[in-house]
DNA sequence: CCTTTCCGCCGCAGGATTGCGGGGATCCCC
DNA sequence: GGGGATCCCCGCAATCCTGCGGCGGAAAGG
């Protein structure tokens, strides 16, 4: 199997570490001192996945990820010195899968690739099975969620006013409809790495939201000591 | 839950408050004033998570990280006085999952230990979905088991409510259907390895499962002086 | 047949989990 | 700076789950 890596990053001592750890994982691993060179790399010969740092010569790991994202679906890993360099508003860093703030722990990078690895195996599967539809409409019960938008609508046509984080939750549940899904999962995938919450925030949300979707056919259920699913009203 | 925590520093102060904050957030947590006595207490009986400072009488965190290393992979905290002990080219920190600097507040080194332990059981957690595989459901008798939804039904369409180790335990005999497997395995895999559980507590959890099974075909039969294996009923 | 070991069951109490109301912190927009 | 919206956390109570002691019965073993 042993999938391969490319890391830019131009501290060396970070570059070399985070090396080590991934080829004690049994990975192979290429590192680069610059995004450009990485890039080049990936022309010749594509790899399984790119981790980038944001601040290198040349051009920015973000310049660097929408290039391989214009002719590629690697999973991408972004590494910022900052917490604000992560500038979501301006949806440049869209088509990276994840991101670190330094300083970061090694470990966690490594778990976190892994993880990142298995879930690609599952998304493939998934292809196979036939689904995913990525671009348009999801529709759920008598819901009707457009992700550009960000809009939810109601089988009558009314709108249902969600916070960002409510929609977060819903979009997370939607997209895993047909599983349940954990709190530990939620968290991690909604709220992100690295926040510091209590686990019961994602009860807190999940019971405002359940507020909302009370006249829709749509119910969050709890799956005891685990998480939560999403399940049609049938009446 | 109640994980345990162990930590070293020899700075009575520094490992009092620590200790402090970690036992109001619900961990059992043990001190050492020196590594090597916490290494000593962890080949005894390891924990879930060890913090060590690097300057200490004796050997250093780094020392004892290794050595840990090489028994475990239980997710170490480093804690350093200056960050030039932090010696990345070096490699010897190798192994730690994070490290904090000194000062550092004492709330902060909570919220990290709360992070990483939310991480760790997600890598567990995907570490199973990812080792069954096709995500496809698991036939025996008249029962019907979705994995992804942790969801039982019988043959006429009805849920079957199981508690999540009831389910845990079913799925486990389920995977293993094809042989005996004993109580021993059972605790191991089910309950997780170090659990202290009385053997008869999967007793409780069979007879409780057999109970709900009663209007199926599945039977949970007794290998007498062993444990359990499951079989169709012969009607 | 008798002893020993094992097994299933009962009831219970401690613990874990969860939903909920309320309070306070933060952010954003005016 | 005010006001509102949003979000997170703190207790609390209700519910659900779980491990344990005890007991009687059943299965090996002599």
């Amino acid at each position: 199997m042993e999938n391969s890596i490319y890391i830019a990053e131009d501290e060396e001592k970070i570059l070399e570490t985070v090396q080590t750890f991934l080829e004690s994982e049994g990975y192979r691993v290429r590192g680069f001192d610059n995004g450009d060179a990485l890039f080049a790399a990936f022309l010749e010969e594509p790899c399984d996945l790119v981790i980038l740092d944001v601040l290198m010569p040349g051009s920015t790991g973000f310049q660097i990820t929408k290039k391989i994202r214009e002719i590629s679906t690697v999973p991408i890993i972004i590494l910022t010195a900052r917490d604000s360099e992560l500038d979501y508003a301006t949806g440049i860093n869209l088509g990276s899968d994840d991101y670190f703030t330094k300083p970061f722990s090694a470990m966690s990078l490594v778990m976190r690739v892994k993880a990142l690895f298995r879930r690609v195996r599952l998304d493939r599967q998934e292809l196979q099975e036939g689904r995913k539809g990525e671009g348009g409409e999801l529709l759920f019960g008598d819901l009707r969620v457009n992700r550009r938008t960000k809009e939810v609508w109601t089988g009558r046509g009314e709108a249902l006013p969600l916070t960002p984080t409510e929609y977060n939750v819903l979009l997370y549940l939607l997209e895993n409809r047909d599983r349940a899904v954990s709190r530990d999962e939620l968290l991690d995938k909604v709220w992100g790495y690295g926040k510091d919450v209590e686990t019961r925030a994602c009860d807190d949300t999940v019971r405002r939201l359940r507020k909302k979707l009370e006249d829709t056919q749509v119910r969050v259920e709890t799956v005891w000591g685990f998480g939560f699913i999403l399940k049609e009203a049938h009446p």
